[in-house]
DNA sequence: CACCATGTTCCTTG
DNA sequence: CCAAGGAACATGGT
């Protein structure tokens, strides 16, 4: 479930579910998925606390939780990875192949579901100190944005990638964004004009943006995954057939027209990933 | 069997 | 020392 507006949606989503519940157990069941905290830290450090708060950094999620009877309170970090969700189910529900930890109340139990396993939840948040801005953050301006993209001479898309230049942009949203911005994804990060920039900037919110508020209305399924892809990437809302790729513009769409102009979209792969684009809008 | 997949980190190569 | 490229992690879909 990973970019930025997605974990931007659970995160509220989850915030009021969570707040004021008491942590009775702890199951791992894939200890990988603490790294680099253990099995017996976690249980030691989570074991009747309680939820406070809930809040996005990037793509990771930030847990603030609070020792019974103290009036300390200490993070729990959690990534989603490729595959991650997490979802409340009754205390009693079968849990999915793929649980990777299960934190237990009274009543509920929070999953943390992920297939592949690249995810974390860890005491360690130090992850969260190397991220760059928050790029809807209303201090992060288009003179930021073009210092971060300055500094060595790579291309855009792979630059747009980097968690420490702008925190949140995954690898569907920086092609999203360069389409709209119409600048090419292999033209060099380093030699944006001011007003090139600016675009990119305002481009990039937008689409984070929009995303949030799509999101934020559709109703999702937030339970365990069915073998579907569940992404609200792809406008997967709960009781809705097919899976147009209607919000994405450009993002898996080679050979087919650009909306704009109808040229075929192009596939190129950069830095080992897949990048989408039309040869004939972005230009360098 | 082949290739692809929303992410991050570590290692090698130049 | 630095940047770029690749592999690894692990599982599933097409």
């Amino acid at each position: 479930m990973p970019e930025l507006p997605e974990v931007e949606v659970l995160v509220r989503h989850l915030e009021p579910l969570l707040r004021g519940q008491v942590i009775r157990g702890v199951d791992v069941r894939r200890p990988r998925v603490l790294r680099p905290s253990s099995e017996t830290e976690l249980r030691r450090a989570l074991v009747g606390s309680v939820f406070v708060n809930l809040n996005r950094r990037g793509k990771y999620l930030l847990f603030t939780l609070r020792r019974a009877g103290s009036r300390k309170t200490f993070p729990l970090l959690g990534h989603l990875g490729m595959t991650g969700r997490m979802y409340l189910l009754p205390a009693n529900a079968a849990l999915p192949k793929h649980a990777a930890v299960v934190l237990r109340f009274a009543r509920s139990q929070l999953v943390f579901e992920d297939t592949r396993y690249f995810g974390r939840l860890t005491l360690d948040t130090s992850a969260v100190s190397a991220l760059g801005p928050e790029p809807l953050d209303e201090r992060f301006t288009a003179h930021d944005l073009r210092n971060a993209l300055r500094r060595p001479g790579q291309s855009l898309k792979v630059k747009l990638l980097d968690q420490s230049l702008v925190a949140g942009l995954g690898n569907i949203y920086a092609s999203e964004a360069l389409f709209r911005a119409r600048l090419s994804p292999r033209r060099r990060a380093d030699q944006l004009s001011p007003k090139q920039a600016q675009r990119l900037w305002r481009s990039l919110r937008q689409v984070l943006r929009e995303a949030i508020a799509w999101g934020s209305t559709v109703r999702l399924h937030w339970g365990p995954a069915d073998g579907r892809n569940n992404l609200f990437y792809y406008g997967a809302a709960e009781g809705e057939s097919g899976y147009a790729h209607e919000r994405l513009r450009v993002y898996d769409r080679a050979g087919q027209p650009c909306l704009r102009c109808r040229t075929a979209i192009r596939r190129i792969v950069q830095g080992a990933r897949s990048t989408y684009y039309c040869p004939r809008c972005q230009r360098c």
